[in-house]
DNA sequence: GTGAAAGCGCTAACAT
DNA sequence: ATGTTAGCGCTTTCAC
């Protein structure tokens, strides 16, 4: 025996130390906290009364080992400077601790790429792994289907992945843009782009540009910035306003890159709406402070997240295999950053 | 044999199978994936190259049920609505699983309290627990160091409780605002307070009003927004703003709070910082966007994290008993939104 | 309704 | 250097 225990961790109860104390069988212990399981109700009172005196809980792990069910979620990140984000992530923790559910995080922003993420959160044998911001190959949901664990992919989608998909409607969020800035007389439209292969991205722009053209718009300008950050859009914004003729609305990707938009127009010495109009993405808190007023089209993040558990609760009672893709519809909020028409 | 496992999942390659494959024990299997175990480079060589093709790991649970370790960091967070948080969340994350620790998250927001979260994360007998952003009593601290977890507080304190502590020296950076203001000539100093029981908000103001009263300034004036967020800001600016005589300068308990005071500010058709300075603290990355320009003082997340994984592996190791709190010093970051001397 | 026994996948003595 | 054995804490047959 080595004495190298010094710092050694104080020993938790475990089943058996509960059932000497009870005098009933380890069994007893187990059966007292499976909620299907057969026994006396008196037993299992008696059993969960002392449990909780000494601070009992079964080992998720050593359960986990039989039961093959890990009663984790996995999670997978990588733009979290996104505020979108954040709020979705606690949303979901939250949502899923209420129905027993724990949450693993990986990230992906580092050394590692999304992928390596998913190798990763698959060792842990998650019940589900849900992608939240990160560009997944359909390699790595191909790896998950063989390792057994279902995928869940929000607000983003990988074609011909076997995963399950939960967005927000980009794609009608684009033309109801559209609809809205053709709506109030604007002319020349231009598009602000993010992060190209994201299809959040594209989706907002496929809407938007579609929808102008059945209107029998001009090709909206597009402009990349990049990635879906302020100053991106503040960049992009600005060589924007120098294009001939100039754009009197501009369409953002994302809440970020809108408020880098109106804070390039605002140093150009422009106003909104007067001198152009500006719309977003997603409807992040920072979007309605009275300094922006940021008009912008809502994303249905709570709709979303109880969807997402949901599904995540289908899929764990097994009744689920049906993966087409849920939609969610958002709507546009009009605040000071649009002109509105018959102005 | 019940037939209900239509959606079964399919088994991942376990150490048997490998160790049949390549006609080798188990227990070679496990040296191979033991960095100190004694085992033939050629042997350790082919098992990793085989376990790699079929894509074989450990189980993890499988084996902290024997090591006692479970390779888990616990976090516990609850007011994730500031974006200070989120970054921290990501950078702790990220720099974890750079040493082959992963993250379970907890969160205290909804039904759950943080005593509730610090429990239900113990059962998974993380090696560490790092509460984030959550008023955790001593006694759940306590209750931690008997299930023999050690537990980190990141940017807050709990007196008396037996655990690590990584902060940002708040009262260090409130002195500092104060002599920053005062040297620039500011007379009439008032304080947004935010959370009041959060030991962030009592040492920001205690730094501040202290040093304030060592130089022979009148005691600040006090306003409790009540918590860290924008619209608090926002109303306590202008209840502050109402009074006789008026600031002319308020140092904001944190940046949200302070970009509320601006947007009140500016609301009211003042200017700052020609009529009122405004100053807060943590530097998030709104508070550079040039529609705020906000002068703040910076904390040193990287450096905070950087220290905080440290004493993770540290600790791991069981080489650390010291419980000293470590404060690191942040920085004042001078912008646009404080007037400056000798104008 | 309860207990005994087997075994989940793995690591850690102990042999050899 | 490798194989054998025991057992981590638990759930789940299978008896009774």
């Amino acid at each position: 025996m080595q004495n190298k225990s010094k710092t050694k961790k104080r020993e938790a109860v475990v089943a058996k130390q509960l059932a000497e104390e009870l005098g009933v069988s380890i069994s007893t212990i187990s059966r007292a906290f499976s909620p299907h399981a057969v026994i006396a109700p008196e037993t299992r009172e008696r059993v969960l009364r002392r449990a909780e005196a000494l601070g009992y809980h079964p080992n998720p792990f050593a359960r986990s080992l039989i039961t093959r069910k890990t009663s984790i979620v996995g999670i997978v990140v990588s733009d979290i400077t996104n505020p979108f984000y954040p709020e979705v992530l606690t949303g979901l923790t939250e949502a899923l601790q209420d129905i027993e559910l724990n949450v693993m995080l990986f990230t992906s922003t580092g050394t590692q790429t999304s992928d390596d993420a998913v190798s990763l959160a698959l060792r842990y044998q998650p019940d589900i792994l849900i992608v939240l911001a990160a560009t997944v190959s359909s390699k790595a949901a191909t790896q998950a289907t063989q390792a057994g664990t279902n995928m869940i992919f929000f607000n983003r989608y990988v074609p011909d992945a076997p995963a399950f998909t939960v967005t927000c409607d980009n794609v009608l969020g684009g033309r109801e843009v559209a609809d809205f800035l053709i709506d109030s007389g604007h002319r020349q439209l231009a598009f602000v782009s993010g992060l190209p292969d994201a299809t959040t991205n594209r989706d907002r722009w496929k809407g938007f540009s579609e929808r102008c053209a059945e209107r029998g718009q001009a090709n909206p300008l597009k402009e990349e910035a990049g990635c879906f950050a302020h100053d991106a859009g503040f960049a992009a914004t600005q060589r924007l306003m120098s294009c001939q003729p100039r754009p009197d609305a501009i369409f953002c990707a994302n809440d970020l890159l809108a408020l880098g938009a109106l804070n390039a127009v605002r140093k150009m010495g422009l106003r909104t709406p007067e001198d152009v109009s500006i719309i977003g993405f997603d409807d992040i808190s920072m979007a309605s402070w009275s300094s922006h007023a940021l008009t912008t089209y809502r994303q249905p993040v709570p709709k979303m997240i109880s969807t997402t558990v949901d599904l995540v609760r289908r899929i764990t009672a097994g009744s689920l295999q049906d993966t087409t893709p849920v939609c969610i519809a958002g709507d546009l909020v009009v605040r000071g950053t649009v002109r509105k028409a018959d102005e």
